[in-house]
DNA sequence: CTGCTGATGTTAATCGTTTAACATCAGCAC
DNA sequence: GTGCTGATGTTAAACGATTAACATCAGCAG
């Protein structure tokens, strides 16, 4: 068994109290020998407190959530992820995560949150799995929240809006106004089974609808570089194949580039080629990748965001803050 | 507040005894009438039993833990968290990550850990930080564990061994025994300042010595795509270059093979590469490469073994389990 | 000497759930 | 009727840490 206070207490000839006053950091008076021999045993014994006891009592678990769709493979996601991990543990914080990746999970992943498990959330666009009645319940459960999504939410949390469609739009218009007539979009797997458009798929039709261009090549294949390439080879071998792929992802769309690589095209001559995300690779392809995406892969400020809330003694209003993304322009478009 | 079992129980006109045992699912019997009234009124105020008092209660935690050195980017890391979440997920777990990124962190995960907050732990290759001492400091306090590393760990927990150093060696042989005379090695920022080398790092110069060359080039890079193609580049630019690369991830071993090409050098004639990871994308790049690596990305096995423990009464034995790795030999050797 | 103050320690209530133990009652065999 | 059994419900004791409230005592001003 692990060793609990009450051991600790025994052995160093005290009250469960004054062990708790002395390892718990709070500043009651303690004397100085008294304390060092609370130190001492709890040393000996290898005590430390048991987390389910403490959060009970404080309601407070010392933890945050963080609800993703998938697991990794986006660079921007990840980078979210380390900032989590680093500023949760400078405040002593560990990180749950969740992986929200069906509508199924979604209404498992709101009761998972609303037992408690943490003390605020970190929601990173985990598409239209969580819906809004669901956010809605959870902040309504009074956890502190903090979604970052393209789409504003009117629930009562933080919201880190990004104007995902919009530039998406603008650079698909610059390949028309460029003169680009075969516009194709790769699109993630999820993104072609559902309702709800994303940004970047609502970006796209919303350019060739302003351009009155009726015609659109929707193909899958941005979830993997591998089926990228694959989608991307048998696109560009099609008789009438496009002059233009828009990727939903720049993973997605490096593959595309090796693919016209690999069947002799030009690029941009023969293809134009624009991501989404702005990852630094985009910067070492040959040509360097066109690309929609934030400007800076920091999300320190957004993690604040919930922190301020963690550390708010009163509730806080519902900030809405627009991360800036713009569309790159570079060699492969 | 969050509704709690007792005002379920005011609710429904019973005592809270009853709530429990209607809505935690243990056959005690309890008439269907009763039972509709604790459901109708649990859902009515939206209840969830509180995760704090229930683990401290029964003291499970329904958590596992996921120890990783880095966030991300790794492919492989990637696979073993999602078919962790996955598996959690069935088994009704939540799964928390706790990221060792550095010695400091490894005492501090060590004692969160060891505090109750999983039943379990994974622990997916955290280098050095997480000595064996730690280690056997978190099984000696009774915590299920699984380790996932390329040594074997003497403390009582599961292993799952890779053959990192030995095929890596054979890798490197590979590329001396073709008549390459210098073999650089691409490392990660950590490999080069500690005093325990990887297996991979351990490989090369294994091979090294084996063949008598005294010669060893060893360069950062590894850790991300852009810094492994600059310093590819700035390497394949000195007067004296490398013939052949062992990159220490798979990921770097592409971004060598751009610089190549950039650089106008002919892969494998002028320049062999080799990668580490057997990742998937490895067999889209031009020309395929080289990798040594798993044959296959599947950890449900490795996550069964912390699920068996989790699920068994007593101890099992301390299980080693060997993982299958393979030099792959494509076209960039 | 009296009464106050601050330092130091202890007692006991509390967080919300689970569960062993007990109470009650109907049905039934004898 | 008596006693047993099983169904159904309640009571109360945990789980381990925190913390308000109280006890004690030394020091000291008046």
């Amino acid at each position: 068994m692990r060793p609990t206070a009450r051991r600790v207490a025994e052995l160093a000839q005290v009250s469960v109290a004054t062990v708790s006053y002395v390892l718990s950091g709070r500043d009651r008076p303690v004397a100085a020998e008294t304390r060092q021999r609370v130190l001492d045993a709890a040393r000996q014994l290898g005590y430390t407190p048991d987390q389910a006891a403490r959060s009970l009592r404080k309601r407070r678990t010392q933890r945050v959530c963080l609800v993703q769709a998938s697991l990794g493979g986006n660079p921007s996601d990840e980078r979210l992820a380390r900032d989590l991990h680093e500023t949760a543990d400078v405040h002593g914080y560990s990180v749950i995560t969740l992986a929200v990746y069906s509508e199924g999970r979604a209404r498992a992943a709101a009761d998972v949150l609303r037992s408690g498990i943490a003390d605020g959330a970190l929601v990173n666009q985990t598409g239209d799995h969580l819906t809004h009645d669901l956010l809605a319940e959870i902040v309504a459960g009074g956890l502190p929240m903090v979604v970052v999504r393209n789409e504003s939410v009117p629930v009562g949390c933080d919201v880190v809006r990004t104007p995902e469609t919009e530039v998406s739009a603008e650079a698909v218009e610059h390949l028309l106004a460029e003169g680009r007539t075969r516009v194709a979009f790769m699109a993630h797997r999820h993104e072609l089974y559902r309702d709800h458009p994303t940004g970047r798929l609502l970006g796209y039709t919303t350019a060739l609808d302003r351009h009155g261009v009726d015609r659109r090549i929707i193909v899958s294949g941005a979830d993997d570089r591998v089926a990228a390439y694959h989608s991307a080879t048998e696109l560009l071998r099609s008789p009438d194949r496009p002059d233009a792929i828009f990727a939903a992802s720049d993973r997605a769309a490096i593959s595309v580039l090796s693919a016209a690589r690999d069947l002799g095209l030009s690029v941009p001559g023969d293809l134009a080629v624009i991501g989404v995300g702005n990852i630094d690779e985009g910067l070492i392809s040959n040509p360097q990748l066109s690309t929609v995406g934030p400007l800076r892969h920091d999300y320190t400020d957004v993690v604040r965001l919930l922190f301020d809330r963690l550390q708010a003694d009163g509730p806080l209003p519902a900030r809405e803050v627009l991360r800036p993304w713009t569309f790159l322009r570079r060699g492969s478009s």
